[in-house]
DNA sequence: AGCGAGATGAGCT
DNA sequence: GCTCATCTCGCTG
C-alpha cells in the first residue's frame, strides 16, 4: 500500500508527477486518518528549471531538503499565509520536487471542513495547493518529514485511465520565461478538485 | 461568473 | 524593498 522510496528515487520527475495522480495522500490527526486522492501535480526540475526554487544551484536553508534523499516532504511558506506541499524526487544532489496542487477528499472530510470553515462547497475544500495544506493540517513543521514515516505518507489507491490524464503549463510562474511553457503540470481530466480547468 | 485587489511574511537582490 | 509555486472577498455586468 505504502509507496516505496524507489518510486520517488527515479530520475524522471515529470513521469513521477504523472504517476502520483490517483495516489492517496494521508496525514493522520489525533488517531484518525485524514486523506485525499491526488488529482493535480506539478514537476519542478532542479537547477535548470527557472521556475524552481533551486534554479541556478541556489541552495538555501529553505530549499535544503530538495537536495536530499527522495521520498521526503518539502513544505514551504508563500504569500505571507499559505503553505505548499511537495515530494522530493530524484537522487541526492539533484533538487527535484513535485508540488501537489489538488486532492479529492477521501477520509476525515469532517475534520477538513472544520479546518476550512469558509469553504462552502465540497469542491472548495481542497482544490488548490494552499487549500489542501490547510485541510490536511500541513505546515512547515512537516518540512523534511520522511514520506515513509507516520506523519505524512502516500499510498497506492486508484489507477487513472490514460484517457483521463491531462497535462499543460504550470501555474503562477510567469517569471520563469520559456520554462513557464513547459508541460509539467498534470491533472485528472474533469475532476472538480483540480485547481483550474 | 469573472476580474481586481488586499492580506501578510520570508527570502532573495 | 520587492517578489512571490495563493486565496478570498467584493464589485461589476
Amino acid at each position: 500500500m505504502l509507496i516505496p522510496r524507489k518510486f520517488y528515487a527515479r530520475q524522471d520527475t515529470a513521469k513521477i508527477a504523472r504517476e502520483l495522480l490517483g495516489k492517496l495522500l494521508v496525514v493522520p490527526s489525533s488517531g484518525r486518518r485524514v486523506s485525499g486522492m491526488i488529482v493535480e501535480t506539478e514537476a519542478y526540475l532542479g537547477e535548470i528549471d527557472r521556475a524552481a526554487h533551486s534554479y541556478g544551484g541556489r541552495r538555501t536553508k529553505r530549499n535544503e531538503v530538495m537536495y536530499g534523499e527522495a521520498g521526503f516532504a518539502y513544505v514551504f511558506f508563500v504569500y505571507g499565509m499559505y503553505n505548499q506541499f511537495n515530494c522530493v524526487t530524484g537522487r541526492p544532489g539533484t533538487p527535484h520536487a513535485i508540488l501537489i496542487r489538488g486532492i479529492e477528499p477521501v477520509e476525515g472530510i469532517e475534520i477538513m471542513q472544520e479546518r476550512r470553515p469558509k469553504a462552502k462547497k465540497l469542491k472548495d475544500l481542497t482544490s488548490g495547493p494552499g487549500k489542501l495544506c490547510i485541510a490536511l493540517g500541513i505546515d512547515r513543521t512537516l518540512n523534511g518529514e520522511d514520506l515513509l514515516g507516520t506523519k505524512v505518507f502516500i499510498e497506492r489507491y486508484k489507477t487513472i485511465p490514460a484517457g483521463e490524464l491531462a497535462s499543460g503549463k504550470r501555474i503562477g510562474i510567469d517569471y520563469a520565461g520559456e520554462d513557464a511553457e513547459l508541460p509539467l503540470r498534470f491533472w485528472v481530466a474533469n475532476n472538480p478538485f483540480v485547481s483550474r480547468a
